[in-house]
DNA sequence: CTTAAAACCGATTGACGGTCGGTTTTTTAA
DNA sequence: TTAAAAAACCGACCGTCAATCGGTTTTAAG
C-alpha cells in the first residue's frame, strides 16, 4: 500500500500551470506577465515555482536562444485524474468506496452534463 | 475562487480515520490498539492525532466516564468526494473539464463497476 | 482523599511552498 | 575581444503543518 502518489501542489504552482496551459508554453518571464504581474510578487519567484514544476516531472523544457521554455507535461484533466486517483489511493477504497466517492461528486453536476458523463460511460465500456 | 477546501491529511491522519470507520466510535486507547500499536508510535501521538481531526471538523466527541469517544462525522465516501471537490475547487475547472478527469480515472475501474456507475448515474438524474 | 488513568500543554523535528536577494553563467552587441 | 544585459542558479529565510512525545494537570473512581 501507498503507491503513486502525485507530489503536493500549492496555490501558486497552480496558478502557474493554469498559465501554461493557456500558453501551451512560455518562458519565465511570460509567465510572470500572465500569472506574477497581478500578484504583486517577484520574477524570481515565478522562476522557483516553474523549476519546483519541474523538478516534480510536471513541466518540461527546452533552451531557446538564452532561456527556458516550459511546457506542461500534462492536461489539466490528467492532472485532475491522477490527484483523484491518489485521493482514492490513500484511503482503503475499494471499487464500491470509489464509485460511491465519484457519486457523491455528480451530486452537484447538472442534468445536461450528467447525461454526458453518462453517454461517455457507454462508450468507455463499448471499447475497454 | 478559492472555496471550501478540506483541511490536508496526513497519513497518520488518515490511518486513525480508517480504525474509527472500522470501530464506528473508540477511545484513545482503543484507536492505539488498532493503529499505534504496530506501527510503534506512542499513545500520546494518537491522542493528538485525534485532538487534531477533531479541531478539523473531521471527528466528534464525548466524554464516557472519564474517557472521551471519538465518532467520525463523515463516511469514507463523502470524505473523499469532498477531497474530490477540492480538487475541482482548486482548478479552473468547468463541468467539462471535471467530467473529463472523472472519465480519465473511471477508465481504471472494471465493466461490472462501470455498469453499476452507469446505473446510479441514471437514477441521480431521474431523481435530482 | 488518594491515586491511577486520561486529557492537556508545549516543545521539537522534518517537509514543503512561497518568497526573494545576490551571484554566476550565457548571449549578444559594440 | 570584451562589456553590458538578460536569464538562470544558489541559497537563505519564513510560515505552516503533520508527526512525535515527555511532562504536568485534571478528573473520576474506589
Amino acid at each position: 500500500m501507498k503507491s503513486n502518489t502525485m507530489p503536493l501542489l500549492g496555490d501558486l504552482e497552480i496558478e502557474v500551470l493554469e498559465s501554461l496551459w493557456l500558453l501551451k508554453q512560455a518562458s519565465v518571464k511570460e509567465v510572470f506577465e500572465q500569472a506574477g504581474k497581478t500578484r504583486g510578487i517577484s520574477l524570481n519567484t515565478i522562476q522557483s515555482t516553474l523549476e519546483r514544476l519541474y523538478r516534480k516531472d510536471l513541466l518540461q523544457r527546452s533552451k531557446q536562444g538564452r532561456e527556458f521554455i516550459y511546457t506542461p507535461l500534462l492536461s489539466r484533466e490528467n492532472l485532475m485524474a491522477n490527484l483523484i486517483q491518489d485521493v482514492f489511493g490513500r484511503f482503503g477504497s475499494t471499487p464500491q468506496s470509489s464509485i460511491a466517492a465519484i457519486l457523491h461528486t455528480a451530486e452537484t453536476l447538472d442534468e445536461a452534463t450528467l447525461t454526458c458523463l453518462e453517454q461517455e460511460i457507454k462508450r468507455l465500456k463499448a471499447q475497454g
